[in-house]
DNA sequence: ACGGGTATGACC
DNA sequence: TGGTCATAC
């Protein structure tokens, strides 16, 4: 939910840019014959030829509508040509488009502070800039205007009959007895401009931006004139913009709160707003909202452009509808498996193009069960620390799962009510990691300490078995189907109905998270054995790729074959150098360039050279974990280093004690003891 | 029980 | 906290 910040006192020039039908551009990029044709993105889907997720323009004016399923648009529009979204593990693969979204956003990221909102969207804050603009060569100044910025669309502005638009559009943006906030939106203009004629040349992606004093109007307006165009909010047309606006165009307000708004309070257009009092607001949506819509209504919003340009969390996911739900649990850890793979595959190349660890791993399913009135009932989130490795991730997203299902099931579990045993079924299942934090570089002295360490035992040679590496004692326990289970082919669905375990377990673990595995060492911790980097091989090949430099050609020759931490850090350990200077808390991976697949693996573009060198300083390590026995023995330093990095704010060991058994959790980011020295 | 797969943010 | 809910593209 929204909620209230005061808008600055400053006049801020903010820009919203939102890639037009983005997954279009994209595969017409790839496939250039399309350019031009009406084209859609379908997500593979036998059922009525798949959903639609993107629609070309050319293809909307034959009135094809996004979430039209593929055979709906062929009737629409015999002539659209429909492109699937990439496939992998069985599931949609979006990865081709988010890295052509970092490819815009590491574009639009050098003229201000950018936050990544989207795959697609971004926002700019240009207060910096404009101002820069407006001191040292307004455009009252320029001799001539960009014919780009002079397509924009002004709001409010009255065009006088037969006078030439761009003309009018010159003198707005070169007025000079136009105010302060005008003058800074003009400057706007012509930064966006610029800026959006530079992502066409370095991307072929065109796109649309508004720009205004704050990230609402921006987005109102990015919206407003598309594809390819820009429009401006100058402070004087808000009341008018938003006086007729639908208070369901709004973004928050698309929801169920847009509906009660209309519904319980009768209001239709954000105009409507305005005759209701803050405190009326708070009364009837919270202290917070209330204040919230009463700012909106007048255009108020003082949210800030967050310097952001990764994202947050990862996930993968699946959606199993109707007669595809899942209703084994072999089935269900087979999908898992593919999910994790996706999410590893995805966090390896985090840590290797930004050098960032997540630290939680949360499963979320959504599951009914038929026989049972109340079949609706939620289907509990499960988190736990984050273990690298794809393995890992795979047995704890399985054991999560199974304690999200004996709660699910209620922990008297679906014990024959009668004689009908409760069965399941799954239909929708996602892993996803969170708590990313960036690791330092450089002077690091955790960097130093491993560089030191030359060799670090096996622990993999050592062997952890299988069997040891099982699940929380009552996840085990509380599946005896399991084992059989597992035998049987994945693609076939065998019902498994559920037992509850005994009472006496499932109540002492129903919120357990699975346990420390008994091979967690540091060499489980940090050797990337079971982190294999991305290659050019299989599934990423269409992958714009996103090596940098020399990395993959390093040793793969200890460790049985695997490369380890240690080598990895050998790496870059020649040119350690502290991080640069960076907006906010991170940098964008700044993606190859595209195109020239065949030979990216071991040689840098070079036109990239210089994007590179730098990023080569920023190399550090990458540390996945480390358990708690080894942590305790690292240098009192390194102990105090790393807490930091995970708890940038809080006092070492400052969280009230869970009264647990903290030797449980497997993750230092999950649980810090006292220093020892 | 199809708008799929992701992602963010507030709240309790 | 972690987990749920809402919202958006």
């Amino acid at each position: 939910m929204p909620v209230a910040r005061p808008e600055t006192s400053d006049a801020r020039v903010i820009a919203h840019v939102d890639m037009d039908c983005f997954y279009v551009q994209v595969e017409q990029r790839k496939q250039p014959e399309l350019r031009g044709l009406p084209t859609a993105v379908v997500q593979y889907n036998e059922w009525q030829g798949g959903a639609l997720i993107a629609v070309s323009y050319e293809a909307r004016g034959c009135g094809v509508k996004r979430s039209m399923r593929g055979e709906e648009a062929k009737a629409a529009c015999p002539e659209i040509q429909l492109v699937q979204v990439p496939v992998a593990r069985g599931k949609a693969d979006l990865n081709t488009y988010r890295s052509a979204g970092s490819e815009v956003v590491s574009i639009l990221a050098q003229s201000g502070k950018c936050e990544r909102a989207s795959i697609d969207e971004v926002y700019l804050d240009l207060t910096d800039a404009a101002e820069s603009m407006l001191a040292d060569a307004p455009p009252e100044s320029l001799e001539s205007i960009d014919e780009e910025a002079l397509k924009s669309h002004i709001l409010g502005m009255t065009r006088e009959d037969g006078d030439d638009f761009k003309e009018s559009v010159r003198d707005w943006i070169c007025r000079k007895d136009a105010d302060r906030r005008d003058k800074l939106l003009g400057c706007g203009i012509i930064i966006v401009a610029e800026l959006r004629k530079q992502v066409l040349k370095e991307t072929e992606f065109s796109c649309s931006a508004g720009i205004a004093h704050n990230k609402m109007l921006a987005k109102l307006a990015s919206g407003m004139n598309k594809p390819a165009q820009q429009t401006v909010v100058p402070y004087a047309a808000v009341q008018e913009l938003l006086s007729s606006l639908p208070i369901k165009k709004m973004k928050q307000l698309g929801g169920k709160l847009g509906t009660s708004l209309q519904t319980d309070l009768g209001i239709d257009t954000v105009g409507d707003l305005l005759q209701f009092s803050e405190t009326k607001l708070q009364e009837h949506y919270g202290v917070n909202t209330g204040t919230w819509l009463w700012n909106i209504a007048r255009g108020i919003s003082g949210e800030e452009v967050q310097g952001r340009l990764l994202p947050k969390s990862h996930g993968s996911g699946k959606t199993f509808p109707g007669p595809r739900a899942l209703r084994s649990l072999s089935n269900v850890q087979h999908w898992l498996n593919q999910l994790s793979e996706e999410l590893y595959e995805r966090l390896s190349s985090d840590l290797e193009q930004n050098k960032r660890i997540a630290s939680t791993l949360t499963l979320h399913a959504s599951a009914f069960r038929s026989k049972d009135s109340d079949s609706h009932k939620k289907f509990p989130s499960k988190s736990c620390p984050l273990r690298y490795g794809v393995t890992k991730i795979q047995e704890d997203a399985f054991n999560l799962f199974q304690a999200a299902l004996r709660e699910y099931m209620g922990p008297f579990g679906t014990k024959p009510q009668g004689n009908k045993k409760e069965t399941w079924r799954i239909t929708g299942l996602s892993v996803s990691a969170s708590k990313i934090v960036d690791i330092p570089s450089g002077t690091s002295s955790i960097m130093r300490y491993f560089q030191s360490q030359s060799t670090i035992p096996s622990c993999s040679a050592s062997g952890c078995p299988q069997e040891h590496v099982a699940v929380t004692p009552s996840a085990s326990e509380s599946c005896s189907e399991q084992k059989s289970a597992e035998a049987a082919m994945p693609e076939e669905d065998i019902t498994v109905t559920y037992t509850s375990p005994d009472l006496d377990n499932s109540y002492r673990d129903s919120d357990m998270v699975p346990e420390k595995f008994p091979c967690q060492d540091v060499v489980s911790c940090l050797s990337t054995g079971a982190m294999e980097f991305p290659t050019q091989s299989g599934s990423n090949r269409d992958t714009p790729t996103k090596t940098i430099g020399r990395k993959t050609n390093n040793s793969k020759e200890k460790n049985g074959g695997m490369p380890s931490i240690v080598d990895i850090f050998k790496n870059y350990s020649a040119t350690p150098q502290s991080k640069q200077e960076t907006q906010e808390d991170s940098t964008v991976s700044l993606t190859s360039k595209r195109g020239n697949l065949s030979s990216s693996t071991s040689h840098s573009s070079e036109v990239n050279q210089e994007v590179e060198d730098r990023r080569d300083t920023e190399w550090g390590y990458k540390v996945g974990e480390i358990d708690q026995s080894v942590f305790d023995e690292l240098p009192y330093e390194i102990q105090r280093e790393y807490r930091s990095l995970l708890r940038p704010n809080k006092r070492p060991n400052a969280g009230k004690s869970k009264g647990g058994d903290g030797s449980a959790s497997s993750s230092i980011a999950h649980y810090f003891p006292p220093l020892k020295r």
